[in-house]
DNA sequence: GTATTAAGTTAGTCTTAACTAACAAATTAC
DNA sequence: GTAATTTGTTAGTTAAGACTAACTTAATAC
């Protein structure tokens, strides 16, 4: 089995390559604050063991392997943060570094049962797929709110690039998953959005933050 | 904080000193299946961090400190086993090795809901006692079944020196905490007892078995 | 009470995963 | 299309935590 860094670079290497299928050493290096130098290191050591395809001065693309195991850690961390909200009452803000050790854990039985305690779910609490025992995920397509127009019927689907930060201003303004929205009007200066939903008549959505939530149309 | 390995010396050690309250850099090696000079290291650097008392040839104790944090660790360990059999349906062998690991989990808040959620037990599912938030264990006068007399009734309340194989004897007699027992007579030579429990009419356990059963009578 | 054995220590090595300093390649700037 | 900048690599170091080999102290044997 692999060690829990690199695991953690294998995840990285998941998240970091989502868009543009490769990763370069750099961002890499930002996005796990570690030196470049050590993540050269560390890409060859992985590329001897099949994880990650690497060339030097080359981006890093993960192998089919790789994606693999990338995603039966994320597998068990959104389980996991699914099964700390759905079973044992955290909140939605409070599960992600727990999730973050959790998903570490060597049990196959541990996940399973979580698994099963859950119905199989297919999304965790953030509204993102979670990849199944073969580390295959289902992909629906969202909108991002931001993408929508005046008018548009909405359900709170997914939220992505969560900061703790950016889950407080959620909860502070009521936004949960599942939530119906009406967009009343969008602002063509700064796209700003003017939306309603629950016992919120009339609360203001900047565009960053429009960006950030993926919804449903209906 | 402490790292893994020190959490392993310090569980271990707590563990071992028990009975005689000190333990021996060869105990200790052999325990954790790890090399006399190893550990004659690490309890130097345990020292320093005043967590054991060392001196050269001389047993090792844990301090105050020491004592704590371990005792804070196996809270996290027996909480974990209770909530996996009362919660998510494991069996009782099954358990450890998955308490092994997310005993390490950094997350007071976890602990502190799995309490809750169990509501705040003081004995884990083999029936040892669970060390509170500030690393205090109840301890009730349990007797070993190898004490007992012909004729007593009791109550399986604690198994100690588990192993995988013992849990596994136990659970193919179908002995298990809270089950009453009644001791039909006992071999003076060897010291094997014929017990009654539920539809076991006359069951005979080995001293040895007897001896690491802990009952309460009533 | 010395000899033998067991337990403990010291010194030096290895691996993992981090680092810095220095250099090389690729990219961008103009 | 060369210079400057950014990105990536190489080489060498460090700390944690393991190891073996060799030596010392303590315990046990008779």
């Amino acid at each position: 089995m692999h060690s829990l860094v690199e695991e953690n670079y294998l995840k990285a290497l998941f998240a970091l390559s989502k868009d543009k299928g490769s990763v370069s050493v750099n961002d890499l290096s930002k996005h796990l604050n570690i030196k470049m130098p050590t993540v050269t290191n560390m890409m060859k050591k992985m590329a001897f063991k099949k994880l990650v395809h690497y060339e030097s001065y080359k981006p890093l693309i993960l192998t089919k392997k790789g994606k693999k195991e990338a995603a039966l850690i994320i597998r068990k961390h959104r389980l996991t943060e699914m099964y700390l909200v759905e079973k044992m009452g955290f909140g939605w803000e409070e599960v992600h570094n727990i999730a973050e050790q959790i998903e570490h854990i060597k049990s196959p039985k541990l996940f399973a049962k979580m698994a099963e305690l859950l119905d199989y779910p297919k999304f965790d609490p953030h509204g993102t797929p979670i990849p199944d025992i073969n580390g295959e995920m289902e992909r629906k397509a969202y909108n991002k709110l931001s993408e929508c127009k005046p008018g548009d019927m909405v359900k709170m689907a997914a939220v992505i690039n969560t900061t703790d930060e950016f889950l407080k201003f959620l909860n502070r303004r009521e936004i949960h998953l599942g939530l119906k929205i009406k967009i009343k009007s969008v602002e063509p200066f700064d796209h700003t959005m003017v939306v309603k939903y629950k016992n919120h008549l009339e609360e203001t959505l900047s565009n960053t933050v429009c960006k950030r939530l993926l919804v449903e149309k209906f």
